[in-house]
DNA sequence: CGACCTTTTGAATGAGATCAAACCAAGTGG
DNA sequence: CCACTTGGTTTGATCTCATTCAAAAGGTCG
């Protein structure tokens, strides 16, 4: 049971450090409540999100197999979370199954699908295509975790946010919000999203 | 013994496909000779590269977890190549014991965290950055398999391998490469990349 | 209400894209 | 041996999407 394994329980204000970059993590983490998202800062102040996590997910999962790992990134709160911390030993125990071990195996695919797929928009898309793919991406995340159903969903993220996730200024990905509500495809206030027109949504994230 | 698994050899032309996009590949591949590359290829001709593969990688292990799976990117010779297609079941076992998960899943994570740093780099850095870094990244990879030493290399990409890799045009690759030479930081001609300056490369690589 | 964020809007600027032509080196074939 | 392709690189002129800098306009919360 997992539950028996939990060590402790953090929690951290919205746009709050989680865990700096360079640190060596002592445990591994579930995020239980709230989202958050792991960056890397330039010397210049840019930044660049890597993902997002959501209630459910795992991270820091290096530290069970390399010991003297340190992240290369860093781990921010995007709104008010929870967080359970799992000691190394104990989680290793709990993974050591052949079917664990394949999850985690798959998760990690996963995830590395995920940023391939923002790697090509960021590459070769222009702003309205990686805005299109990142809502419906986070949607999509929501869904499979029974956490958004119909045209609209929670939408915690920032234009400052959304645009260091997409190599974008803030100020563009406001213009570019401002479009497409005005087309009559999506509409992004007061931390929600609203899906107008799935179908044109789709259609730009695909081609544009 | 590896070797004894080997089903077949397979070789290839430069710029020719190995593997298409959609595809169920059937085996678990080594690249023996030769450099390779995953390419996401957009409808309206645009590509974006997501990585190179080098003497000695391994790609397609996928299948062995997953039989359903299709590959979401294709796989082009970016040299003539030569590779080992080994079958799923000896492989699988082959891979079977701790230690070789181990290595898989730390391999895995390597591969991520190069892709994050890509990230990084077309989303928040300008053209000579992200050239600096590309050559470096590659330099290290092939000097970790001995297939480099000293100030220049083989570096077979073309000038449009390199934007579709780095989501510029090869126009504007061109050009920045031309004022890198100027400036006597790096020169990359006939199929081989000279570092001129490595403590300015480096210096690019970082802040710029 | 005022202080503080965040979002929106505007005007000017810029990095890189686009389109097109010239250039270059390595074949090919007559 | 020289004309002619062919595939790639360089150069130039122009255009555009997105950035930058700056200021106004909303929201939110003490």
């Amino acid at each position: 049971m997992v539950r028996a394994r939990r060590r402790s329980v953090i929690s951290a204000k919205a746009h709050q450090i989680i865990l700096r970059k360079g640190e060596a993590p002592t445990h591994i983490y579930t995020l239980h409540d709230g989202w958050a998202y792991r960056a890397v800062h330039l010397d210049d102040g840019r930044r660049q999100i890597l993902s997002f996590a959501l209630p459910g997910d795992v991270f820091c999962l290096e530290t069970m197999r390399l010991p003297e790992y340190r992240l290369p990134y860093a781990m921010h709160a995007l709104t008010q979370v929870t967080l359970c911390a799992f000691d190394v030993g104990g989680m290793r125990e709990l993974l050591s199954s052949p079917e664990a071990q394949f999850r985690v195996a798959v998760e990690c695919q996963r995830q590395s699908a995920l940023l391939e797929r923002r790697l090509v928009d960021i590459g070769r898309r222009r702003a309205v295509g990686r805005l299109a793919r990142l809502v419906l991406d986070l949607e999509s995340l929501l869904k499979a975790r029974g956490l958004a159903s119909g045209e609209d969903f929670d939408f915690p993220l920032r234009r400052e946010d959304v645009a260091d996730a997409l190599g974008l200024t803030s100020e563009h990905v406001s213009r570019t919000l401002v479009a497409m509500k005005s087309t009559g495809v999506l509409d992004v206030h007061q931390g929600r999203a609203y899906i107008l027109d799935r179908e044109q949504l789709d259609h730009i994230a695909t081609v544009e």
